[in-house]
DNA sequence: TAAATAATCTAGCACTGTTAAGCAAAGGTA
DNA sequence: TACCTTTGCTTAACAGTGCTAGATTATTTA
């Protein structure tokens, strides 16, 4: 009786086609355009059956924000592990998520409400927690005091975020602001830092 | 024949209150909840007639965008005015800026795309610019070396501007996170400080 | 083969932005 | 006053949205 387990593969591979079939759809026409009868159309389904596999489109959304969260949280490791020392991480970690904006722009926007249509509190997903304790964790590394406290590590945290985010999401917003890539990678390396000097002084 | 005036009169009032109705349910509800209809209601006219002052919904939020640029524009011209150095003034527009993104969250979100369905390219709106323009001659007057160059002003420019509205964007997605306002007000004055000495530097 | 279960669809609800057609009241003109 | 035109406004509709209940079809089990 492996058919139980072949029907399990197969309801996998439409869970996995719903999310590739919405995550298509936004790439090419935008979260404006995501519905569930075009997710259906391209699955060649009907609407309905989307709820088998999801709650809501809300549902959905939540699946692709964890997906995001998990290729971002790779591209960070692997940009923290290309350095030594913890200075050098940092930078190489928020160029990363700088990148990962931008190469997964419709990404991005899900996961940090610019320009979204819903505005989901994410409380408590792993994959998003695993991010914050890998750029806590280097960040704590960044001071030469120790022991570092909760506070401290969340206040340049934020500090980090708040400009990388902010220049990210006004980028995203106008892609055709008259700023440059240059002038953008600028600012941030200077920022990042100015910040990471900011720790020990 | 004054009637002419008065019913022009009447026009003007009716498209105020299109607005304010539309700024109402927006601040009761949230602008998921905004419908042509639920306007309609408000003002006791059935949906149609709105297109008779607005090309559509779009239109609304833009002249909605034109009305928050102008309650930005004063307040950053207010705070501008209580200070002389332009230090002290770059600081009290920031944190200007700072606050009508809270008290006038909704606007914030219009102007700003933060979590915001409509995204549309705001090109060349006055009211905009003036804020820019008024930003940017403080920033001016920041340099000691002169005259400087466009690029200089753009550049430190976008630097506050990223760590302002990043720290905003946070905050108004995620109202509940673990930040406090005292940390929050620290973040941004240290930031304001720091860009603006790294101008001379 | 018959019954039970699972998979899928059709039809529909209430909502969205937006438009076209029509009605009724007001204005101007003879 | 009688007619005609313009204006203000409404009703009805279209195509789309998320989502659900019920019917239908296919598959599995007995």
């Amino acid at each position: 009786m492996g058919s139980k387990e072949r029907i399990l593969r197969l309801k996998e591979e439409t869970r996995t086609s719903i999310l590739d079939a919405a995550l298509n759809i936004v790439q090419t026409e935008g979260w404006q355009a995501l519905s569930m009868r075009k997710i259906a159309d391209q699955i060649e389904y009907t609407a309905p059956i989307i709820y088998e596999y999801f709650p809501n489109k809300e549902g959905i959304l939540l699946e692709l924000t964890r997906r995001g969260y998990q290729i971002l949280g790779k591209d960070i490791r692997e940009a923290r592990d290309k350095y030594e020392s913890a200075a050098d991480q940092m930078e190489a970690m928020w160029i990363a998520y700088w990148n990962f904006a931008f190469t997964h722009k419709e990404f991005y926007q899900l996961m940090y409400g610019v320009d979204m249509v819903c505005c989901t509190v994410k409380n408590s997903m792993t994959e998003a927690e695993q991010v914050s304790a890998m750029l806590g964790d280097v960040i704590e590394s960044l001071f030469i005091k120790q022991p570092v406290s909760e506070n401290d590590i969340c206040m340049k945290y934020y500090t980090y975020w708040s400009i990388i985010h902010g220049l990210i999401s006004i980028n995203l917003v106008r892609p055709n602001g008259r700023t440059t890539d240059e002038l953008n990678q600028q600012i941030l390396k200077d920022a990042i830092k100015g910040i990471t000097l900011s720790i020990n002084s």
